[in-house]
DNA sequence: ATTGAAAAAGATGGCCA
DNA sequence: TGGCCATCTTTTTCAAT
């Protein structure tokens, strides 16, 4: 079955941290051989637990300044797939949550400027049955660096203090 | 300045696509020397474009099942710094959205089952001046694979179909 | 499941066009 | 900048435990 152990847990925190770290400098941190965290990393793969390997970019230094999330909300019961269908239509789109209640969805939008985000949520009016939709303006972001996969049957109630990043060579 | 050209776009998606490729197997696909997209790649990530490198994990297999977006009103006017120290408190947040209007953010919150995700609210709410909180429950997400970090001068009205993930070796 | 070692592949840095 | 070359590091596989 799905076995993760709390090795497993620290190779996936020193991944989520450096992707791109080696399996050397990680087999050094968690006091295995390289073959073993390969072999890991790979299982690990394979389960499904890790989905894939990204890039972060700053988008506002590519000139796509504006962040916002748009809610969406559909008439009737419209199906998940019918929503992730509609909202697809714009490439702006980054992602989409479909949600329980009200609104019927959350669609998170990357643009160039105010006036091309116009564009793309009236492209998303009109890309389905949509009746209405909201937009949150993002101002600021920030992201938990050092996330903390730790097991369920673990209740974990605090962050533990995480080493500062590993400079570059 | 912040000059990024056709080719360190491609390098960008290559990388959103699978932050581990290989400078060779990048070298290959965009036509250059494996030095020139190091160069490359290290430009990227010292002007700031490229801030990090990191894996997706699939949480609900980690037996973090739910997933949800909880939007925080809070008394006055409190700076974002104050909404970023009172949502930090608790390790479940994701990310923080700090919004312009109403609401005044948008916490992303993961956790082991509902009543776990009460606590992580209740939290919340007694963090700071909260006045309000409205939780929308995700069912499905959908991201975007590619990216399409083009210039902004180049409208891109479309999206490029995009081949299959690459199979592992 | 892990280790250790050997062969293959990849990453780095210097130098010249 | 980009290409090429020499060197060093990392990955990957395999036999053995």
């Amino acid at each position: 079955m799905t076995e993760v152990d709390d090795i497993d847990h620290a190779l996936l925190r020193l991944l989520r941290q450096d992707a791109r770290r080696t399996f050397s400098e990680m087999a050094e941190k968690v006091g295995l051989s390289v073959a073993a965290v390969k072999r890991r990393v790979d299982r690990l793969r394979d389960i499904g637990v890790i989905t894939g390997f990204t890039a972060q970019i700053d988008y506002a230094k590519l000139g796509w300044g504006i962040e916002a999330f748009t809610e969406l909300r559909y008439a009737g019961s419209a199906p998940v797939s019918e929503i992730i269908r509609t909202a697809t239509v714009a490439p702006e789109v980054q992602a989409i949550y479909t949600t329980a209640g009200d609104p019927d969805a959350l669609v998170s939008i990357r643009a160039r400027d105010m006036r091309h985000l116009q564009q793309v949520i009236d492209t998303l009016r009109r890309a389905g049955n949509v009746t209405g939709t909201k937009t949150l303006m993002v101002m600021d972001v920030w992201t938990r660096s050092d996330v903390d996969p730790s097991p369920p049957t673990r209740p974990s109630a605090t962050t533990r203090p995480q080493p500062a990043q590993r400079p570059r060579p």
